[in-house]
DNA sequence: GAAGGTTTGTAATTGTGAGCACAAACCCTT
DNA sequence: AAGGGTTTGTGCTCACAATTACAAACCTTC
């Protein structure tokens, strides 16, 4: 059976909630309130839920902990991925920094630039390394996926080695329309095309009319 | 007539697309190379178009630099955007110094924080405001657009403060699934929950097997 | 243990966006 | 000026995702 990715990607959303809810020691949770939560109907929550599984109890709901469990093993988030950054400028050294990606299992392992003056620096317990040993070093030491904050111009040409180095998952925040191979996955971060699409509405909409975009 | 909110969010793609041709001194692109430069079929982008009106010429394709102001006008790219930056920590930095808003006529006009060691220092050509004035000062210099960089547990507070205050465009990094009121627009970049989606399909496909992922 | 109140899982329906296909329009060459 | 070759704009069809709706299952209380 083939799962529609816009389901696998509310699957995410739904496990975050859950995070949350567990925090708070909550243990059961009804499709109802996780839709208000998230802004979703609770049919599609539960529609979701059904490729995978039967995880709630009629007239109960569902147990947080099991709920989160299976869906951190259906996503596979019962792992640590092994990721590798290409290109540490401000955007590079921001991501470095960032803290949300270890406690999901998503560790920066390798750290590319191709600024002499960078090379070799000391960020965030990780040594940069040579772009141009880029490829050479992933071969030896494999991740799962690149980030690459990079340039526009040469954004293509890094993607393009990194999948010839196996690598099947990209977050790109280059802002290039990239072409992959089938097979590997790719996503971009463009903020630049968020604020545009934005400001059609904020141009179209005469002040508090027209119902909220979806986001 | 009411347009598909997908069809807004390709425009700027298209866009894009178009400033490079220019760039590269082209006059006349059809919908078939577009198509392949995007990865989008050409039947896609004539009929996004054709919800605006008719911009090309049978037997011809679009003439790029007519398109591109159709498309600026359209989507309201044909001014200047005022923006302010809540939350000035590694990311609130990395937004301040990013060079991609300015050229597309999206400008960093205010920047707030909470932390007492930020506040007064000039960044970017900012200085940087106590987050308490936040409301005092867009009441007062109102802006189009609401970057938002803060930590999870305050981010919806602040997203309040901006609707409050006449925002009606939101830019949100914050990993929360913020609610706001009919009329105003919120995105939301989510780095995470992009690598939290793929790595469904690093786990499920054995190398090499399955379609690339939409971005 | 029966009854009332919830909530799930899913079959059926609805709604909507993407792709197809073709007539009409245009360019260029001869 | 006529014909061949493109390419647009759009009506129509198809596919698929969201919603609706309801039977079955479960809990709680009396």
């Amino acid at each position: 059976m083939e799962i529609p990715p816009v389901v696998i990607d509310r699957l995410p959303l739904y496990t975050r909630a859950l995070s949350t809810l567990e925090e708070e020691g909550r243990e059961v949770v009804s499709s109802q309130e996780l839709g208000t939560l998230l802004g979703v109907t609770p049919a599609q929550i539960r529609k979701d839920l059904s490729y995978f599984g039967r995880f709630g109890k009629q007239g109960r709901g569902y147990n947080v902990r099991k709920l989160l469990d299976e869906l951190h093993h259906i996503l596979g988030l019962d792992r640590q991925w092994r990721m590798a950054v290409i290109g540490v400028g401000k955007l590079g050294l921001a991501i470095l920094g960032y803290e949300g990606f270890g406690p999901e299992g998503f560790r920066i392992v390798e750290a590319f630039d191709a600024d002499p003056k960078r090379i070799g620096q000391r960020i965030e317990n990780l040594t940069i390394r040579d772009a141009n040993d880029l490829e050479k070093t992933l071969l030896k030491n494999p991740v799962d996926v690149g980030i690459v904050a990079v340039p526009a111009e040469i954004a293509q040409n890094v993607i393009d080695t990194l999948v010839k180095c196996g690598v099947r998952a990209i977050l790109s925040y280059a802002p290039i329309p990239a072409r992959v191979p089938p097979g590997v996955y790719l996503k971009r971060i463009e903020p630049v095309l968020a604020l545009q699409s934005m400001a059609y509405y904020l141009k179209n909409s005469p002040r508090s009319t027209a119902a909220a975009a979806r986001s």
